[in-house]
DNA sequence: AACATTCAATGAATATTATTCATTTATTGC
DNA sequence: GCAATAAATGAATAATATTCATTGAATGTT
């Protein structure tokens, strides 16, 4: 009744703007569209579309459609190259998602020694995700969460595999870079150097910053973070990253890692699943590999 | 490629045992699925099922589109009533998912303005998720969320609709039922009637018995509230309540509700809703409307 | 051990459905 | 007003799905 090609031709007429182009990406001719289209409108009882002079507009029926492809279709698509990897052998994807910049430098470690170890899995990491990380496990659009903030609920299951220190990091030629700790008020004439992202989501302004009631002078964002540790260096700014990823490029740069506040901000990184992949083996040794990794 | 028509038949195999059997329910021959089957397995290059003597057993490449079936049929299967739905001139059907048991008492005064201003729009209610409220929001199982427990994630949006205070609701004969309110070791031995949920779930154990290190004589599971109030009015037991609910019940019953602690505790219920829905007319008069009832 | 059943697979025949081709109609831009 | 563009339509055809009739293998029965 409602089959795949009709989601696939609702969607493709949305991107190309007419049934005309749409039959030439599909490899259809626009004739095939336009009885295939009839007949399910017939059957349905409804339109899909509104024929305005010589464009089509989509009716809500159609927009509805049209939701329905733009989030089903990739789960078919996907589902089909995953066949084809069972045939080559291949175990299958793990598709990592990333909610957490820095981590990114500590997921390398552990990637490398698991696609030694299955070589019959590959890997794939996404960071950009329509309705966050926690909604893309859900949706299937990945199948591994690495995050610094985790969800108790029923259907994922989280797990802490790495703590950390989350310290300022500045040039060895700033005044602080003596000191024991930093207070938040030593940051009211500095630049803030930060990944982008949602400033509420920064552990440097909800946990040190803001409960002070301090703002830095000016906010910079920068998406890597070796340029954002070469402007540290130049003293065009401080950052706040984990301890280790500091103290990694402390060798290669001058830069010096601060603690925040007295106590330091501890954190901890988690990997979330769906419960219904708990078993799956590829997957329980990547979570395994990462806890032991995390202790070396 | 990957048709529909593949995965019903893997579902419907699962359902019914064997091919022939589901050649039957998919009206259908069983020599049609298996061209058909056949067809896909030669195109994907895996098998789907191996065959074990006259009967089949999935494969590793089985069981994921078996998974996949289960989840992406369901939802082919809803947009086919949603479109005949918009043919009949409806609105569509508003799918209200409950979190939270005594809600649904709420729930009913809501639902019932809310359907005669909207003639066009069914309403749905379920209340058990395979992945909890927050992912039948995410999976398009239902439309809106009424819970106890928001979860402010990107793809999601929350509002409270309604404060309220969990009170114990005892029996008029009770020894505390003159108190103005109750602690928790006066309730260990007490026999607690809750619904069948989690216990960690209850506000009463987190939030009143477990700080304290209390717990009740016994633990009883009744489903529905009437019987439940009925237990306490003919004390058996004592429950936890909304204030408002007790109270309307305190008329038509020997019951009588009680402070819990000396500052009560406060509760809020909040509407949830796929951020992606916040415009649809329907279902934002169902968020004002619930909004009002609130106050009212 | 023989026989009847049950089930899936298969190849050829057939029915069904999808797609194209050739046109028509309507709209838009020039 | 004319060329160009887009969708719809009906008939012809190509593609495909489905059935029918049969086989072979496994299971259950007497």
């Amino acid at each position: 009744m409602l089959e795949k090609i009709h989601l696939s031709i609702v969607r493709e007429v949305e991107r190309q703007g007419s049934l005309t182009a749409a039959a030439d990406v599909l490899c259809l001719t626009q004739s095939a569209l336009s009885h295939s289209m009839k007949k399910l409108e017939q059957k349905m009882g409804t339109d899909i579309w509104l024929r305005e002079g010589r464009s089509l507009r989509l009716t809500q029926a159609g927009k509805y459609l049209l939701a329905l492809a733009e989030r089903l279709l990739p789960q078919l698509e996907r589902a089909e190259e995953h066949l084809k990897q069972y045939a080559e052998g291949a175990r299958g994807t793990l598709r990592i998602g990333m909610e957490c910049h820095p981590c990114y430098q500590w997921l390398l470690k552990v990637v490398s020694p698991y696609l030694a170890e299955w070589p019959d899995v590959d890997v794939d990491v996404k960071q950009k995700f329509q309705f966050g990380g926690i909604g893309a496990l859900f949706v299937y659009e990945i199948d591994l969460l690495v995050t610094p903030d985790p969800l108790y609920k029923p259907g994922l299951r989280f797990e802490p595999v790495f703590d950390y220190e989350q310290v300022l990091v500045v040039s060895r030629q700033h005044i602080l870079a003596g000191s024991s700790h930093v207070d938040p008020d030593q940051l009211s004439e500095e630049v803030l150097i930060t990944y982008p992202v949602e400033i509420e989501r920064l552990d440097i302004y909800n946990q040190f910053l803001m409960p002070a009631g301090i703002s830095p002078k000016r906010h910079r964002v920068i998406e890597t973070t070796e340029i954002m540790l070469q402007m540290v260096a130049g003293g065009r700014g401080v950052a706040a990253l984990p301890r280790w990823l500091a103290e990694e490029y402390a060798g290669k740069l001058d830069v010096v890692p601060l603690r925040l506040g007295k106590n330091g901000i501890a954190k901890q990184i988690f990997l979330g699943i769906r419960e219904s992949d708990a078993d799956i083996d590829y997957l329980k040794a990547f979570v395994e590999l990462a806890r032991q990794q995390a202790i070396a």
